[in-house]
DNA sequence: GCTGTTCATTTGACTAGTTCAAAACAACGG
DNA sequence: CCGTTGTTTTGAACTAGTCAAATGAACAGC
């Protein structure tokens, strides 16, 4: 990523402007920013940004091909800048981490469905459900909170 | 699925009740619908029903596994009565059909990513994204009517 | 069959996240 | 430096869904 990011946007034919510098900025940053995250954190270069301008800067970004916006259940939409390489995403049902994943089965693992039913194919989106260490760890140290409870208590199994 | 609504509902320990009735009929007969959709499908059934209280009925079949809920980006959540059986889904990015796919690969498939980062994984979700029988047979039309409208036009590929 | 408890539905207001439209503004080719 | 055209700004609106309090219905026990 040595060209800059307003090299990258002129060869999308964008023009490059400082809504457009501060969100990549802060994408480079946070690799799996929701809306309202790079909104905040864009400020810190451009202090009177409003919601929309980000919305509208994502929007020009993920149409050209400079980010993809990915937007697991039940949560707010994130954005992310690696694009292209058809990677996947972790997301942990308490605390809506993400994390990357490299795609898990050879090229395009999933991009075969045994039968597409009339329909033709060209994306396969994979999402991993699960817990993340943090939340582990917590959930963890909250079961032995419970457990002394019961104790204290004289609640029987 | 022999066993009635009624008895699936007591086995699951939920009251039979008329607005979880109809819901569930109308999740019958159309595999994948939204919020709205049963709504209006069930007051056939319940004309006075509310969609908070259909909201409620949804929730309750999802936490006791009778019903799935899924929520492809950019859509509101469907349901579906398919539960258990990992399969995966097709949908099209016209029109927002969804199909069922049976799993692609094997019996889980992508259920393994090849690093996890720390997560626990309970359960890989799928989608494959792409265009339905009917948008594909609409988009080849429109482009066969912008071929003429070209020559009319006189203008030059 | 009747009664009471508990769960479900109803009613109503409310929120978050996002989109739309019109006017002011800034990038960049000439 | 100027004009055109694409961006940002401002403001409002919209959709899907959530929350809470009050009414009502299901069903276990008698």
């Amino acid at each position: 990523m040595e060209t800059t990011w307003a090299h990258q946007l002129r060869e999308a034919g964008l023009r490059v402007t400082r809504p457009r510098l501060s969100v990549l900025d802060v994408l480079a940053a946070r690799p799996h920013a929701d809306a309202e995250t790079i909104v905040t954190g864009a400020r810190a270069q451009h202090p009177t940004l409003s919601p929309q301008t980000v919305y509208g800067v994502l929007e020009a970004l993920v149409s050209v091909g400079l980010a993809r916006r990915i937007e697991p259940a039940g949560a707010p939409a994130l954005f992310e800048l690696r694009v292209g390489d058809n990677h996947h995403h972790l997301v942990c049902r308490s605390c809506g981490a993400v994390a990357d994943v490299d795609c898990a089965v050879g090229a395009a693992p999933c991009l075969t469905p045994s039968d597409a039913a009339g329909f033709v194919v060209d994306e396969a989106e994979v999402v991993f459900w699960g817990s993340c260490g943090a939340c582990q760890a917590k959930a963890a140290a909250q079961s032995v909170q419970f457990e002394e409870h019961e104790i204290r208590e004289g609640a029987s199994a």
